[in-house]
DNA sequence: TCTGGGGTCCTGTATCCG
DNA sequence: TCTGCGGATACAGGACCC
C-alpha cells in the first residue's frame, strides 16, 4: 500500500507510447479506507483513518485528505489524529478487504493468467501473450482501470513497463487513480532522475548510507563503483541496487509463490511482567500458528519466538525439532522452552510464535533418492572427485556405498565430502 | 510521539564435520 | 593427537515491504 500523499503525481498522455513494455503493476489507491468509504457514502471527500483507535493501534491506511495533514499509514493513531484532529477513525474490516481483493484480481485474471499477487491490495500480471486478444499494454491497462472501477467502485493506479521493478515505480508515481507508461527506450532517463529512495530494497537506512556517500539518485548509483554500493549496502544488496538502477531486472511474474512461514504475535495493551500470562498467550499463539498449518496441509520443521520488551529491544530466539510438526501443543511446548531461554529484565510489550521451514504434512524427509539438490549436490562431489583423484578413482557407486555405509540413510543427508 | 502484524531476505557468528 | 581450514548449516538480528 502507497504511503504518499499523491504530490507530485505523474500519468502517461492517452497517446502515450508503450514500445517494450508488457509488465504491469497494479496498486488500489488507499486500499482499506477507500473500502470503508466505498460502504459508507458518508464518508466520502471526509479525511479517514483505518486503525484501531486506542490501545497502541497505528494507521493501517488513510485517505488522500488524511495525508494531506502528513498522516501515514505505519504511523500510531494518536500521533496521526494530532496531525489531523479532524480525521474520523475506523476500525478495519479485513473480510470485506479479503473479499473485494479477491474480485479485483479475478478481474485482473480475466486480461491474464499470468498474476502475481504481492499483497492484499496489489499484483504485477504479465500481458506481454494477451495483445491479440486485448490490445497493447498501455491499451489493457486502461481497460483493465476501468472495469476494476466500474464492477468495484474502487480506483487503482497502474505502471506500464518492460520489468517489474520500474513497473512499481511507475505505479508508485502515478498515485492515486493514474496510469504511467515508460516505454522500453525511456527507462534510463526515467530511472536516472528518481532518488534512491524510489528503488526498491532501499530503506531508511539504505538510503541514509548511500546518501552518507554522496548518493542521492539513481544517477548517482550508475556513476557509483561497485565496491562503494557493495561496503555501503552488503554485498547482496548493492549488487542489487547496481543492476536495478541500470533497468536490469530479469525477475517474471511468478504466478506460483509458496508461503515459507506462518507465524502470529501481539503487542499487549500494556507491557506484561507476569511469567504466567506471557506463557499463556504464547500457547494462545501457538495454536492458532497449528491450526494454520493443519488448515494448509503444512508442517514446520523449526518455530520460532519473537519478544519485544518494553523499551522496544526484540530478541528472537528458534529451535528445529526433531519431528516436524502442525500440532499446537508440540508448538507450544517449544515456544516455552525458547521462552525460557531468554533473559527478561524488563517487562514485556509483545510476543509472537512463527513456524519456519514448511513442507507438506505428512511427506517422508527428503532423502537423497528423491531430492533434486542432493543428487545436484552428489554429482557435484563427483566432478569434484574426479578433477583431484582421476576419472574412475571414485565412481557414484562409492560415494553412494559411503554416504550410506549400510546404514538407514539420515532423514537430512549432509552433502558427501571427498577427504 | 512512541512505534501493528503479516511476511521475505540478507548478514554475521557459532558450530559441526572431515 | 592436535590444529587449521573450508564448506555447510543453524541461529540471531535487522532492514525492508505492504
Amino acid at each position: 500500500m502507497g504511503r504518499g500523499d499523491g504530490t507530485g503525481r505523474l500519468v502517461s498522455p492517452p497517446d502515450a507510447d508503450d514500445a517494450g513494455t508488457g509488465i504491469l503493476h497494479v496498486d488500489m489507491d488507499a486500499f482499506y479506507a477507500a473500502v470503508e468509504i466505498l460502504d459508507d457514502r458518508t464518508l466520502k471527500g471526509k479525511p479517514i483513518i483505518v486503525g484501531a483507535p486506542e490501545g497502541r493501534g497505528v494507521v493501517s491506511s488513510a485517505s488522500y485528505e488524511a495525508r494531506r495533514f502528513g498522516v501515514r499509514s505505519a504511523m500510531p493513531v494518536g500521533q496521526a489524529l494530532r496531525l489531523c484532529p479532524t480525521a474520523i477513525v475506523v476500525m478495519p474490516h479485513f473480510e470485506r478487504y479479503l473479499a473485494l481483493s479477491a474480485e479485483v484480481m479475478r478481474i485482473f485474471r480475466e486480461f491474464t493468467p499470468l498474476v502475481e499477487p504481492l499483497s492484499i491490495d496489489e499484483a504485477f500480471l504479465d500481458v506481454r501473450g494477451a495483445r491479440r486478444l486485448w490490445g497493447s499494454p498501455g491499451e489493457i491497462a486502461r481497460m483493465l482501470r476501468a472495469r476494476v472501477l466500474d464492477e468495484t467502485g474502487l480506483t487503482c493506479s497502474v505502471g506500464v513497463a518492460a520489468t517489474k521493478h520500474v513497473a512499481k515505480m511507475a505505479s508508485t508515481i502515478s498515485k492515486p487513480d493514474g496510469l504511467l507508461i515508460v516505454a522500453e527506450a525511456d527507462t534510463a532517463a526515467f530511472l536516472a532522475a528518481r532518488p534512491v529512495r524510489a528503488l526498491w530494497g532501499v530503506g531508511p537506512k539504505a538510503a541514509e548510507a548511500l546518501e552518507g556517500r554522496g548518493i542521492r539518485t539513481v544517477a548517482d548509483v550508475l556513476e557509483a563503483p561497485r565496491s562503494v554500493l557493495d561496503r555501503a549496502l552488503g554485498a547482496a544488496t548493492g549488487d542489487r541496487i547496481w543492476h536495478l538502477a541500470r533497468g536490469v531486472d530479469p525477475r517474471e511474474v511468478d504466478t506460483e509463490r509458496v508461503e515459507k512461514s506462518v507465524g502470529h504475535e501481539e503487542t499487549f495493551d500494556v507491557d506484561i511482567d507476569d511469567t504466567a500470562i506471557l506463557r499463556s498467550e504464547l500457547r494462545r499463539l501457538a495454536d492458532r500458528v497449528g491450526a494454520r498449518l493443519r488448515a494448509n496441509g503444512w508442517e514446520a520443521a523449526t518455530i520460532a519466538i519473537k519478544v519485544r520488551f518494553a523499551d522496544f529491544s526484540t530478541v528472537n530466539r528458534s529451535q528445529t525439532l526433531s519431528e516436524p510438526t502442525a500440532v499446537g501443543q508440540r508448538i507450544g511446548d517449544a515456544a516455552h522452552d525458547l521462552f525460557a531461554s531468554i533473559d527478561r529484565r524488563l517487562p514485556v510489550r509483545l510476543v509472537g510464535v512463527r513456524a519456519e521451514k514448511l513442507r507438506p504434512a505428512g511427506v517422508a524427509p527428503p532423502s537423497l533418492w528423491d531430492d533434486d539438490e542432493e543428487w545436484r549436490r552428489l554429482e557435484g562431489a563427483l566432478d569434484d572427485a574426479a578433477a583431484r583423484f582421476g576419472r574412475g578413482a571414485v565412481t557414484r557407486a562409492t560415494l553412494l556405498g559411503g554416504m550410506r555405509g549400510g546404514r538407514t540413510l539420515p532423514s537430512n543427508p549432509r552433502p558427501p565430502r571427498i577427504d
